[in-house]
Formats: structure tokens, C-alpha cells, sequence
DNA sequence: GTCTATAGACTGATAGAC
DNA sequence: GTCTATCAGTCTATAGAC
């Protein structure tokens, strides 16, 4: 199924999985090469080093996390109710495609934060001021609702479609009985569940 | 500060704060051992190896994390209310005094999920079946929720805590501006806001 | 471009003096 | 118990043949 796909796209493929399961300090070139399929000199001729692809791969799985919901948040011509139920199922759908991609961010930059902020490039670019909080604003307004802001609301909806995703070996070791499909019905019921907390949070009637 | 702990404890006081940091990984027991202000020696006649210190670090690290709020779920003389302030509360402000602990636990499970579940014990163990699942179970019956589980609400409770604590580098680079001032108090709102916004899905009025 | 073989550096662990 | 010195193994990276 990889057949036509280059040499140097089918390392790069290797690799995300590998620095994903593993993180980077854990992660060698040996397995990536092997998972790759080629020889581990291959990849040394193609990347340099493991710190080089390490950093090409960061930079795309920022990219696949964040710009994931980039083109939600900012469209202009989506209201809130409907913006709100697409990022939570576009998110819940995109991490349980790639779960490990939301710990291998998080746990990188917790290991090493300046390298990957600086070196990766994340610095300068802002969340705020976006269309979507202007609309979490205005309808905070509009209700009166006191001591809310719309970055808070924000965090939550992250808060709560990604955790659980996380959190899943620790939930199905700590919440017996759960299996594999117990799990997917619990985070299947959040899909609905989310956006629902999130108006009632809002005062958002349907 | 240090001077009357034994130098057993001031090695896993070390132990605890690389690996908390780097994760096993990328920790090396050089730096546990220049952290400790020993010599790299003494740490393997106290402790044999890397993994078996590493061990030991994950099963406090476990305990810290659960044992938190495995009293206060379990209390049967705390009202559903008052529990859920006091688990949030908690959960703050350990966190945040630990702030590395959550990834570090998360990102070690998914880098090796069956050394960390088989050989620390934490099998068998099972969250279901505490009074708070109890105490959430009769309010949404009472109060006729539809779709809603004590799982479902108990997620959120963590989730929303902890998460803006384990992404807080994320959070002050992606929010500019925004100081550790200024994060400090986005979180101090939370601690007041999370309690109502769970008491909102579950329509306990106050 | 792709391989084998190996250099060179680092890391965990131990031997042995005190 | 604590140290210095060092070994043995592993890892990244490269040289060089094809």
C-alpha cells in the first residue's frame, strides 16, 4: 500500500509513529529505519540527524493539532451553536485517529519548552482575537453572564474532547469493566454530550 | 534545606524531579545523581538501576495522583455539592504545586502501557462503584438527566482541572499576552467556575 | 540512492580504594 | 557509605563500496 510513495515520505511516516508511540528520548533511529523499511544509514542521508527529522515532525504535528480547527474558529459565516458541535466532532474524530499525537506535543514540550517554541516555531502567534471568541463574547454579553471570558470556554471544550482520548489506557485499567467497545460508545455519548454542556454554559437555546 | 534527610531520600527527591521533568527516556541518572549532589555510583548501591528508581518514582507518582481524591470520593458524610468543590479544589491546587506530574504519568503509560499498568499495580483497581458515583447517580435520577453517567460527569471534573495545568506552556504561548500573572488568575477563576459549571449538568441549585 | 561496516560519543552499571 | 576510574553495551552518525 506504500509502494509508490518515496523513500523519503516513508521515513517521515516511520517516524511520526515512532516519536509519537515512544517521544523522542525514547525513540531510536534503529526502530524508525526498521519500521521504514530501509537501511539506517538511509535516513541519516536523508534527515542529517534524529534531531533534525525530530524537529520536521514536531512542526507537522503542531500543524495537524492546531490547524486542525484553525478554519472553524475563524469562519465568519458558522454561528456559535454550529461551530461549537463541528470543533468538538472534529476534534473528537481527528484524536481518536491519532491519539497519541496530543500526549507526544505536550509531554515534548514539558521535556525541552524553549527548543520546541522557539526552534519549531510557535512563538507570536495568538489564540485571542479570533471570530470564534468574539462570538463566545457576544453571547456572554447578551446573557449577562458574569465571571466568564471566552478563553475559559475554549479550554473547555479542548478540556474535555481531548482528555478522555488521553486519559484512555489509564480509564480502561481504572474503570472495570471497560473494553475496546464500552470505550467507544463512552466517547461516541461525549460527541453529543460536550456541545450540550458547553450552550448550557453559554445560556445557548436550541 | 536538605541536611538532615537521609541520602536515600534525597536521590529519589531528585530521581522525582528529572524524571517528572524529562521523562525516563531522556532522563539520565547523571543528572539524578548531580541533582542529588552525589556521585553516580551511590545511586546504583542504593538503588541497583535506572528502571528499578524509575519504578519506584511512577508508583508514588500514581499514588500522589489518585490517592488525592480517593478519600474524599469515597466520604459518605460530604454532600454532592460541597464534594465537588472540595475534589476541584484539590485537584488545583496539587497540580499546580506538581504541575509536571499529570504528563509525566500520561506520557509514560502511552510510551510503555503494560510495564507501567502490570508492574506498578494498578490493575484490578476500579474507580465504578464509589460514592460519588453513587451520590452523581441519584442526582441525575432525580432530576430525570437523559444520556448523562457518572463517568461521563467525573471526566469533566478532571479534565477541565487538570488540562489548562498540563498545557500551560502551550496556553501562555498561544495566548498572548499572557504572563504568569495573568495565568495565575485564569486559573484561580477556574477553581470557582469548574464547581459551577458541573453543578449546572447536573442541575443542583444552590 | 542504498547498502555494510565501523567510528565516536554517551550511558548505565560495576570494581575497588578509602 | 561514598568516592574515582573504567568497562561494556548502546546509540547516532559517517565512511566507503556498489
Amino acid at each position: 500500500m506504500e509502494k509508490d510513495i518515496s523513500t523519503e515520505e516513508k521515513i517521515k511516516n516511520a517516524a511520526r509513529k515512532v516519536f509519537h508511540e515512544k517521544g523522542y528520548g525514547q525513540a531510536r533511529t534503529r526502530d524508525i529505519a526498521e519500521e521504514a523499511g530501509i537501511n539506517l544509514a538511509l535516513l541519516n542521508y536523508y534527515f542529517r540527524s534524529k534531531e533534525k527529522l525530530f524537529d520536521i515532525i514536531m512542526k507537522e504535528s503542531l500543524q495537524e493539532m492546531f490547524g486542525l480547527i484553525v478554519n472553524l474558529v475563524n469562519a465568519e459565516d458558522i454561528n456559535l451553536s454550529d461551530k461549537i458541535d463541528m470543533i468538538v466532532a472534529r476534534y473528537i474524530d481527528s484524536i481518536s485517529k491519532n491519539p497519541n499525537l496530543p500526549l507526544f506535543v505536550l509531554s515534548e514540550i514539558q521535556a525541552n519548552p524553549h527548543k520546541i517554541i522557539e526552534n519549531v516555531g510557535l512563538k507570536g502567534k495568538s489564540i485571542a482575537n479570533n471570530f470564534l471568541f468574539k462570538q463566545i463574547q457576544e453571547q456572554i454579553d447578551k446573557k449577562g453572564i458574569k465571571g466568564v471570558t471566552p478563553l475559559q470556554i475554549f479550554i473547555n471544550i479542548v478540556s474535555m474532547s481531548i482528555f478522555p482520548i488521553v486519559g484512555k489506557p489509564l480509564l480502561m485499567n481504572l474503570h472495570a469493566p471497560f473494553g475496546e467497545k464500552e470505550y467507544e460508545i463512552f466517547i461516541e455519548e461525549r460527541k453529543a454530550l460536550i456541545p450540550q454542556w458547553i450552550k448550557m454554559m453559554l445560556q445557548i437555546d436550541e
